[in-house]
DNA sequence: TTACAAAATGTTATATTATAACAATTTAAC
DNA sequence: GTTAAATTGTTATAATATAACATTTTGTAA
């Protein structure tokens, strides 16, 4: 076996639910919504997990240990990757520009290291957390 | 009480270890090793951790849930952060190159989102991780 | 078409990371 | 000195993630 074309049943079930889901998803949410299918415990949810990840299905938000599904058509495997966080809502929004992919991918350090993965997470206020607070 | 000139006693023993490191330090490691000056609980920790990353003297390293002295003493407030992590011996550096934070402070997105902090990671091999496997 | 190896699954237990809730003490400004 | 904010101490528990081992499914190549 070289190559899985399409997910498993235990990554599909958990792909269908980031996907359809407004907000990222953590993991024991996850687990809490998939248990009627008949996924039962952390490490099954886990290991789809990290599947997904691993072919660019989702992405995690590191700094909020949570789920979202890739946005972005053209990135299958998850090495550049940047989001907007508001931390009023917590609504996160992959960011697909470019203009900064370029910039990052391209960017060298005086320390001479070789950089093959990014990943970039922005805060600060969406366009309706700003309205309703002024 | 309008500002704390000075770290408080645990503050001071968490930071002066974290300081001393030459990787980034996690919680309970933390813990173990200031157990003997007297802190026992990770609340007692994670709370001197919360205040050190709010006053920008430590930053935490969000894809490895580990802490990291600040090196660049004109970030007194941590709300741009970049750091190099080589994936192989897992060494940290803090990054601190002007003309990519002036990029990623003024980049401002379609979606029109106001931010006002970042957090960057990049992954790859250190010189000496490259040097050793070729 | 069966045999094989990789991938995925199932299951129990446990490790690791982090916070809730409440009481007491210390600190700095007035 | 009084006061309010900050810090500390303590117990319990919540939330996140992996170890270890057995079994089953899947794709492919003999």
């Amino acid at each position: 076996m070289r190559k899985m074309q399409n997910l498993s049943k235990n990554q599909q079930i958990i792909f269908d639910l980031i996907d359809k889901s407004p907000e990222p998803l953590k993991a024991y949410s996850i687990l809490f919504n998939v248990q009627k299918r008949g996924i039962k415990a952390p490490l099954q949810v886990y290991r789809a997990l990290d599947k997904l990840v691993e072919i660019g299905k989702i992405h995690k938000i590191e700094s909020r240990n949570a789920f979202i599904a890739c946005q972005n058509s053209s990135c299958q495997i998850s090495k550049a990757t940047a989001f907007s966080i508001c931390e009023s809502c917590e609504k996160v929004t992959e960011i697909n520009n470019s203009n900064l992919s370029k910039y990052l991918t391209g960017f060298k350090d005086k320390n001479g290291m070789k950089y093959n993965k990014y990943n970039l997470e922005f805060f600060g206020l969406c366009k309706k957390c700003i309205s309703k607070k002024s």
